[in-house]
DNA sequence: GAATGTGAAAATCTTCACAGCT
DNA sequence: AGCTGTGAAGATTTTCACATTC
């Protein structure tokens, strides 16, 4: 056991993993193989086996991997021990819907405010997050304790934002606007671009000439 | 110049390509070099080079690659060149962001109903798309003429609606529910999964001892 | 007996580096 | 002169297969 570190793909099968490992606990399941993590992340065993002994040695022979022991180590490996101070910019469509979904308390990021420029907003409230002006932005972080923001912007203004936000001591974005952002080297981007999902999804329908398993 | 099938992360990229290329093509440029579509998407002029031939061969040695020309073959390789019906089930918070998400139509998606089960819904119009009765899918799908769904319901009632949808005749899914789908072969399906890009930040927050760039 | 952990092989993906074209 | 296209090398990821452990 090495703990090495994870490519995007790799992260991304451990959020799987845990995922099914929360299931399975709800369940009341105890142990689980890796035959089982396999099958319902659409994995290999062999895969889950890699993934799992780069960062821990728990699995049991003939038995499988302990449950509750797995997912506080994954639990602890993605960060997800603690509660993350969040700040939201730009309360379009899309902030409006983030500012209601449920899966970003259940994944232990709390949004403690929102930020436009639309006066006809800022003031207002959405579900229990007040909307401030994208000015005080500024003055506003400290107080609020974010570390992170996410970034739901039309595309044109969105490099804007991020200057602002990276100018007020924001550590770590989370980008919707489908657009490349330059950021100073030591603050974290991540992009979530539906753009691409719809190209890809575009290609496979024209050419669904993949297998889906072997 | 042999065409391959291509990875996920490869049709990814051709679509950062494409978007550039969109960029370039407003800006008046007529030829691009490897080299500007490696620094516009984070790659290195070597990886773009070897992604275009393996589709195409219109680079110019000295001069680049005609805008115009690479932009409408990968327009017509990402099967961009065709507009596609969608339907919509579950107008929640997030299906109704997307229903006023204006990407969809700029990537030539069209949706032309929305389903849900939510009486109070059912009648209404967002941004000129009728709600229907999921209950009427089956019924109506064939005039809708719509090979494609978006599922943007709870988690727990997607591979309900999913079996609904496959009974009624539809050939793709993009799902935006944080669960395992299963379908039969055959069907596409394309996961648009938030929860993994939290889970993912996280991670970075947590070690952010990643080099950006060698 | 049954499933894990892991060297080693295989497959895949990325970069190098340079011949060849304009 | 400058940039493309591409064999070959290098790096990384995935799978195989089996000795090991419970």
């Amino acid at each position: 056991m090495k703990t090495r570190k994870l490519s995007s793909a790799g992260i991304r099968r451990l959020s799987q993993y845990y995922r099914y490992l929360s299931a399975s606990e709800s369940a009341g399941r105890e142990f689980v193989f890796s035959d089982d993590l396999a099958k319902a992340t659409e994995h290999t065993a062999a895969q889950v086996r890699r993934d799992l002994t780069t960062h821990v040695n728990i699995g049991v022979p003939g038995k499988g991997y302990d449950v509750h022991k797995l997912k506080s180590i994954l639990k602890n490996l993605l960060g997800k021990d603690k509660i993350w101070n969040v700040i939201l910019v730009g309360v379009g469509n899309l902030g409006s819907a983030l500012l209601g979904y449920k899966g970003l308390q259940e994944h232990q990021f709390n949004v403690v405010a929102a930020f436009d420029n639309d006066l006809r907003k800022i003031g207002r409230q959405i579900d229990n997050v007040p909307i401030k002006d994208i000015l005080e932005l500024k003055s506003s972080l400290r107080q609020l304790e974010a570390r992170l923001a996410i970034v739901a912007v039309p595309a044109s203004s969105a490099q804007e934002v991020v200057n602002l936000l990276v100018e007020a001591g924001i550590e770590a974005i989370l980008n919707f606007a489908p657009t490349k952002l330059v950021v100073p080297k030591g603050i974290q981007l991540q992009n979530v671009d539906l753009s691409i999902e719809l190209d890809r999804l575009c290609y496979l329908l024209e050419n669904p000439l993949h297998c889906r398993h072997k």
